[in-house]
DNA sequence: GCCTCATGATGAGGTAACCTCATCAATACG
DNA sequence: CGTATTGATGAGGTTACCTCATCATGAGGC
């Protein structure tokens, strides 16, 4: 039974997560910004001022290529570098009110759009699914 | 009550879809096939011979790059190229037997990682999921 | 204090997977 | 039967990553 019923899971989790993915992509759209640059203004977001180093290993990227992401970002104006105090060696990376304002914007618009998807589901399905995640989640 | 919740649903299907896809690149690796090859490899499974142009369309990449995917394969000897006798311009992809044999290897290896997964969830549990997951899909 | 080694950012240059545009053969169609 | 279209691919570009070398700074042993 479970051998039978397992595959079909993960194939209709796939076919979910492309919906979501294809959605969000369609909300980042208005910025140009890309998936990668987003995942790095949330990292900064939630620690305020980064070690670029560090800031690549969030990423899971080699320090170098952390640059570039940062030097894209930089040329938009959403994030800035300066000097760290305690390590002439390192800067530090943080954001700048245009970079949390266009975050803000572009996590409003994503949440519209999962909304536009989980809100066809009941609220006691929703619940459901919340539980479920969460379970394999661990 | 949606707003909140929503959001963090999004959040989780992500974390669970990032656990599945780390699990499924494990089962790739042996084979050291990337995704877009296997994807390849399944739209043949399914269609038998097809069209480069086809194949192209199926996997959403312009057709010059199908040919580059269908170079890959054809030098791992997964697959191989024949004229349509149809269309003196077109060639028809179609898999090897090497290339069914490891795709099903293939195929195995990833159930065996989604089981490991959902496995963790009750029967019951998992017939949700799958209900909800249908309904979100259409 | 100094010498050696490690570490942070970045320049230089490479690769993989996509792209567009040009080309050439073959087909379709008015 | 001549013209436009289509299928595959060569040539060359872009993007997002990589490694390795370089240079300044920092840390630890003596």
């Amino acid at each position: 039974m479970a051998e039978n019923d397992d595959p079909s899971l993960s194939e209709a989790f796939w076919a979910v997560a492309r919906q979501l993915r294809s959605h969000s992509r369609e909300a980042l759209s208005p910025w140009e910004i890309n998936p990668s640059h987003l995942r790095a203004l949330q990292v900064l977001a939630r620690h305020d001022a980064v070690r670029l180093r560090d800031l690549a290993d969030h990423l899971r990227i080699a320090p170098r290529s952390a640059t570039e992401v940062v030097d894209g970002l930089e040329s938009r104006g959403l994030v800035l570098r300066r000097p760290d105090p305690a390590d002439r060696r390192a800067i530090l990376v943080e954001l700048t009110d245009e970079g949390q304002r266009v975050l803000a914007a572009i996590r409003g618009a994503r949440d519209t759009e999962a909304e536009a998807l989980f809100g066809r589901l009941s609220a006691a399905d929703r619940a459901q699914l919340a539980r479920i995640l969460g379970t394999l989640r661990d």
